[in-house]
DNA sequence: TCTTTGAGTGAACATATGTTTACTGTAATG
DNA sequence: CATTACAGTAAACATATGTTCACTCAAAGA
């Protein structure tokens, strides 16, 4: 039988209260801790759960499926909380959806802020960013596999969202590059188309990598060597360019 | 009421086989034809739905899901047949999608004999591929449709499928750039990582223009302009490499 | 201290799903 | 012509789904 000071309701996930060991037992709130604030106020829980649901969502998109195939009692399961509770996150599962863009978007900033800071040697810099990002990749591996199924899912508004966020990317990126004064001879115009480019190889590269086997040093390296000569084929192809 | 001489199951759809306006009204079968040989034998009729059951998932995709997250009953509800008659055809969604796959890549097959058999101009001939690729997307919109949102989709086996013919595709083309003469420079090694680079390329423009709104020409020769650049871009690369 | 607020609950609902079963009727076969 | 094979049907099933509602009960606010 299920303890009776956790939630009922999902036999298979511990309650998300529960994983928080909060002070719920009812000697410890009561008498222990008497005059203690608690360890998290209400907005700070209201967004665990949230963070819950979206982990959840990214947790079953890794076991395969795109994110179209999930069910809102799916997420909320794994999540550990009933399927009402979504509603008070989330309107529908697209809105959940939404969020891990803007998630994902975020963290495609870090990875743009943190190949910027290496300060850019720019002879040895191209294969030094490809070890940025594959070690970015596999930080954030659920957020990678989330952006490059979705940017070419099966859903229009999370594909187009997805898409801004790219576009966002390639944009910054370009302002990078003409900053450093890598490329200097392309207008504006091909640097952007360039970069374009450039983006959708990441991402190529990216989906390629995330489904290597696991744990394989030669296949990881084979896949590095290839994505740098990809790019520095681009890069021969930049300064050759004339309009 | 429905007409009692199709099924009476789907109230959607008409059934495949009113579609197909067989002889099955009495008159017409015992009557007027009495000796003559059916339209259709019974291995036609049955591709005939097997093509029915794959055209309705293609169709439910153009409208804007994933293959992930299509049911058994939509499709075969699409297809104008009761769901126990999919069982005829597929074991599972999943075989479906696999034929799917098998379709495709018969079809880029088709595409690339078209672009050999221009003759190929060596000058010209950039522009005048992407004007061919981009009439042959618009062809076969749901197939490449499918190919693109399943080329990085949730399920992993249809996703192997897809990029094995994607390699097929790349391989092949590498095999006759070498025999055109195109960047005979380059090893075959090389060779093979650029056209992998193209092919992913031709993917990622794909995907833009099956998002484009139809009926935009400006929009449309913006892309092929776009597309032209980048391939053109990756080609000066080719021409410079040096290993 | 008392009251209010609101995140999470549990139960209920109507509907959609995958799969199996026995069946029907026609084309193929002898 | 009689028999067989089999694509498609109808119905039933157990289970999964999205959404709603009134509820609890602890934190926030008075």
């Amino acid at each position: 039988m299920t303890n009776r000071l956790q939630s009922h309701y999902k036999p298979n996930a511990p309650s998300i209260l529960a994983q928080l060991n909060l002070v719920t037992s009812p000697y410890l709130s009561n008498i222990a801790l008497p005059e203690t604030t608690p360890l998290l106020n209400r907005n700070e829980r209201k967004l665990r759960t949230r963070s819950a649901l979206l982990s959840a969502a990214l947790e079953l998109m890794s076991e395969g499926r795109g994110f179209g195939a999930l069910s809102l009692r799916e997420i909320t399961a794994r999540a550990g909380v009933v399927p009402a509770t979504f509603y008070r996150h989330f309107a529908n599962v697209d809105e959940l959806g939404l969020a891990l863009v803007e998630e994902s978007g975020v963290m495609l900033r870090r990875l743009l802020r943190d190949v910027r800071r290496t300060g850019l040697p720019p002879t040895a810099m191209l294969k030094t960013s490809v070890k940025i990002y594959r070690q970015f990749i596999e930080e954030h591996r659920a957020h990678f596999l989330f952006v490059v199924t979705e940017r070419s899912g099966g859903s229009p508004i999370l594909r187009a969202a997805v898409r801004r966020e790219e576009q966002h990317f390639s944009h910054e990126m370009a302002l990078d590059s003409r900053q450093a004064g890598l490329m200097p001879g392309l207008s504006s115009q091909a640097l952007e188309m360039t970069c374009t480019l450039v983006v959708g190889t990441m991402m190529f590269a990216a989906s390629e990598l995330l489904d290597l086997p696991k744990n394989q040093p030669t296949l990881e390296t084979e896949w590095v060597e290839r994505f740098v000569r990809q790019l520095r084929l681009i890069f021969l192809g930049a300064r050759a360019w004339r309009e």
